[in-house]
Formats: C-alpha cells, sequence, structure tokens
DNA sequence: TCAATATCATTTCAAATGCAACGAGTTTGG
DNA sequence: CCAAACTCGTTGCATTTGAAATGATATTGA
C-alpha cells in the first residue's frame, strides 16, 4: 500500500478509538446522571465491589488507571460518602479504600444498567461471533505483550487469562 | 447475574478502553518519536493527504475531533511548517487548510510505520477472524446508532458503509 | 545499627481538553 | 433592504490529565 492509499476510517487503532469512545461516552451516561460519576471513580467503586479493601496502589495496577488519577478519583468518592478511607494498619504508608454502604448502593442502581448497555451491544451479534471477537481482542493484547515499546498490561487483565 | 459478580476485567466497554489505549499509545510512540505530532495532529494530516484543501468544520465532522481541538491541532501543525493555511477564496468565514511538501513528507515517514504496527496485530489471526471482528464492531456502532443517549457518528465513518 | 535505597500516596505544575461564549461573516425571510 | 438567525473558526475558562517531584514510611545491606 502507497502512503497516498491511506485511509484513516479503515485504520484499525483509529476504529478502535472511536468505537471506545463512543461507548465509553454512552456508558457514561449512565453513571454521570444518576451519581455523578467519572469513569474513573466508576472503575475504583467496582474494583472495591469485588476486591475489598485495597490500597490506591493496587486499585492503580488492577484498574489501567494512573496513580494519581486514582489518588484523586478516591479523594472524591471520600467526599461523597461511597468509600471510606483508613490508614492501613500495619504499613504505614498504605491506605485501606472500601466502600461504604452509600457506595454499595450506588453501585446497586448502576451495574443494571451498565450491564444492560453491554447486552444491548454484545445481543447485537451471535455468541460464535462475540466469541471470536473477543479472541481477537486477546490476539492483538498479545502481540503488544511482547512488543517492548507497548505498555505492559495491568496485573488484573492478565490474572483473567489464567482464570 | 446479580451485581455482586459484576467484574471490570470481562465488561467490554473496559476491555475496548483498555486494548484501545495500548495500541493508541503504542503507535503515538511512532508519530511522536519521529515529528512530535499529537493524536490530533496524526488524525489531521491524514485527512487532509485524502481531502485536500479543507476546511475545520470539514475535519471535525470527518475525523471524530471536537472543534476546538482541531482548530488548535492545525495552529500547531502550522506552526511546524506541516500544513498551509489560506482564508477561503469564497466563503469569508472558512479557512482552507492544506498540507505542506514537509507535512507530506511527514506522512511519508510515518504512514508505513503506522501501516506496520497494523499489519503486525491482523496478522496475529485469520482474514475470517479478522472480518468478524470488523463485523462485530459495526453491529456495536449500529446499536449506538439507534441509541438517542449516544453520540452520532462522523459523516467520514458512516460514509465508509455506503462504500 | 543506620545509611542508602525503595515504595506509597499526594501534590505540584504545565499542558491538554471540552463546553460555552464570542466576533466575524453569511443566509434567510419579511 | 435589512434585521434576525445561522455558521465558521477562535478564544476564555474551568477542569482534567500525566509526569515528575515530594514527604513519609519501610526495607535492605554493609
Amino acid at each position: 500500500m502507497t502512503p497516498d492509499d491511506f485511509q484513516l476510517s479503515t485504520f484499525l487503532p483509529y476504529r478502535l478509538a472511536v468505537l471506545t469512545e463512543r461507548v465509553s461516552r454512552r456508558l457514561a451516561v449512565e453513571y454521570g446522571r444518576t451519581h455523578g460519576l467519572a469513569v474513573a471513580e466508576w472503575r475504583v467503586l467496582v474494583h472495591l465491589l469485588r476486591c475489598g479493601a485495597v490500597s490506591i496502589r493496587d486499585i492503580h495496577t488492577c484498574v489501567s488507571l494512573e496513580k494519581p488519577r486514582v489518588s484523586r478519583a478516591v479523594t472524591r468518592l471520600e467526599a461523597e460518602g461511597l468509600v471510606a478511607k483508613t490508614a492501613g494498619s500495619g504499613d504505614g504508608r498504605l491506605v485501606s479504600i472500601s466502600l461504604t454502604t452509600a457506595g454499595r448502593r450506588a453501585l446497586a442502581d448502576i451495574i443494571p444498567e451498565a450491564t444492560r448497555l453491554e447486552r444491548q451491544l454484545t445481543d447485537a451479534v451471535s455468541p460464535e461471533e462475540l466469541a471470536i471477537f473477543y479472541r481477537v481482542m486477546e490476539r492483538m493484547h498479545a502481540v503488544l505483550d511482547s512488543d517492548p515499546e507497548a505498555k505492559p498490561r495491568t496485573a488484573m487483565d492478565l490474572e483473567r487469562l489464567e482464570a
């Protein structure tokens, strides 16, 4: 392919970016409207639901967010009463973050909506096609895993493969 | 699925976001290292290669970037001599933006690298799987197209379907 | 033991971002 | 003809962002 034939609208990274942003913004409507959350806050809450009391560092290495972003998200969530931040009992550097009842309640509101959106998207294709879709995504990740210029995957995203 | 079973690492919007960011950042290494470009600048340059002299508005409606972002990207590109900005001949509000020779040369450097990265990713799966992958993406777009809460697709991304 | 190194969370700072408002120009409808 | 409504590109402004620096605590190794 000569450079002149290059077309943005069929370029894989562009197509991924466009679909992702569209899905992402659509989802943000749900958790934004009902609880004023941003994506970082949403991810932190969900991670806490599954992993209980954890540190900033732990969240950072799990949910693909930079450390300062997690720190700020937690600050906001604490201000809104959705999470509690307590000094770690053992290591004095660690902060222990956990869901409050209000946080759990917020998730109980949002998760069904999120799941509904996901189902709307996945129901548009057959289970076989969807399985292939996820397999292709995984293969692309694998290519990046062996590329020294690419950023490594988070612990959680790798862990999922073993399960 | 009860809310407690919800898992971020298998949630479609999250998975899309993670893969997209990884691919996007890997690509940015290419056009960042060689020419100091950011994603908006890269998209503008590529669009110009294909569409010749166009307005800010036209770029905005084609490459999925907000208008101010396009405007600022063009300002930077002009400062670096990669595009030329001339007052539109007809409508006095329009600005005509086109590639300079240096801009064309920059693209000649970057596009092969971008294409190489894309091929690395797509070569990891069979052509059939890749075709299904793109079809699934298109179906998800179609779901969002009929969702009033979702942002509409750009002209260019829709146009591609007719071709 | 205790200095050097490492890790954790936060903060600083400069740059990027998006929304809304703006000024300039154009089209429309009476 | 001209005032109202619209469109174009830019800019102001408040917020978000990530990289690097910071301060506090832990660990290591001599």
